[in-house]
DNA sequence: GTCTATAGGTAGATAGAC
DNA sequence: GTCTATCTACCTATAGAC
């Protein structure tokens, strides 16, 4: 439970990760960051002032990182179908990666107020889907896919990718299957949501 | 903000739901619930004698409904391409109807502990994909749709439907949108969502 | 059944020794 | 920088009058 060798900042940034994007900001308790750090409380404070303070380091990284990933991907100079893929492939391993993290920010995000909101979404780097949308206007312009909504296009792309492991526990709960064989079914998911897509747009011969 | 004319035990429950949902367990306090229902916090303890007693009755409630309008789909004796698009409108209305549920039921099940879980999921009216999956199974033994994994399918229809609603915060945030044409897209998005998932799955001729 | 007042516990934050 | 001790505020829950 306990965090490894670095200095202190680090490893109470760790801690309050793991804490912060289990138990979410309300739940989460000062004393426990502490403990998983293997420090002390007095010190938490002497680092960042404050637990909001703490919380806005930890969502603020962690929705950077994310953030930063996917605008790669949605902006690299590639085919669409091949675009497709890529993105599915990374995307689901940014997941597969940080299990907790997508389900962490999301209601965060549901639960502190549009100030929050706003004040997340006004920074340089944010995740900014308008190159894809792009990409698929002009396809579906050339008649090379179906005439779908690009906007609803890129939707349904994060929607299959992000909501399995958000909904992870109601998933695993409803079809009862073990942590080793939930990650074997998301390695799968990848090649199964690929296929669908491409289906879903190809134009019929 | 406050609750209409009612007994004093549905004026709690109405208001304890509208905190639960929007700030989620560990935020929500009792005495905000007191305020929006109206009444004295005393009397909070008086009906539900705690926090978690009147937690689980409004997650029991809401988790409940949810199950039994899935499951009315998942098991009605119609052919799958009418399935889907009756699953797809039908879902996102329930979705439309109580917007800050299903972040909610996430939520919670995701940062309240495993028995927790188990216990919800293990009550009679629970959301059962089998019948659904069975029926998947079928068309693809037959031929009649692509060779497609039924589990994944009915986890992309599910996704596709309830992220949007989820992640609704983020969605807004990054495409700047108001409230009503987020609406208006979840209106369109029934059409769109159906049209993408019959034609991923459809044979090509 | 409904209210007021308050007990009891806990969590965030600070003060101060080392 | 790191620790211990403590302050203060708040929140759940209870007691008791009406």
């Amino acid at each position: 439970m306990e965090v490894a060798e670095q200095n202190t900042e680090s490893k109470i940034l760790e801690a309050a990760r793991q804490v912060f994007t289990q138990k979410g900001f309300a739940a989460a308790r000062m004393q426990e960051i502490a403990d998983v750090a293997g420090i002390n409380k007095g010190l938490l404070h002497y680092y960042f002032r404050n637990k909001n303070k703490l919380f806005k380091a930890v969502f603020d990284e962690a929705f950077e990182r994310f953030a930063l990933k996917v605008n790669d991907i949605f902006a690299a100079d590639i085919p669409l179908f091949e675009k497709i893929e890529a993105f599915v492939d990374q995307y689901m391993d940014i997941m597969l990666e940080n299990p907790s993290l997508p389900a962490f920010v999301i209601n965060e995000l549901n639960q502190k107020g549009d100030e929050f909101v706003k004040g997340i979404m006004n920074r340089k780097h944010r995740p900014n889907p308008l190159l894809l949308i792009g990409q698929i206007q002009m396809e579906v312009e050339a008649g090379r896919i179906r005439p779908v909504n690009p906007l609803h296009l890129v939707l349904n792309m994060l929607s299959m990718c992000a909501f399995p492991f958000i909904a992870r526990p109601m998933f695993q709960g409803l079809v009862q299957v073990d942590d080793a064989t939930y990650l074997k079914l998301m390695e799968n998911r990848k090649r199964e949501v690929t296929d669908f897509i491409l289906n879903a747009i190809r134009v019929k011969q």
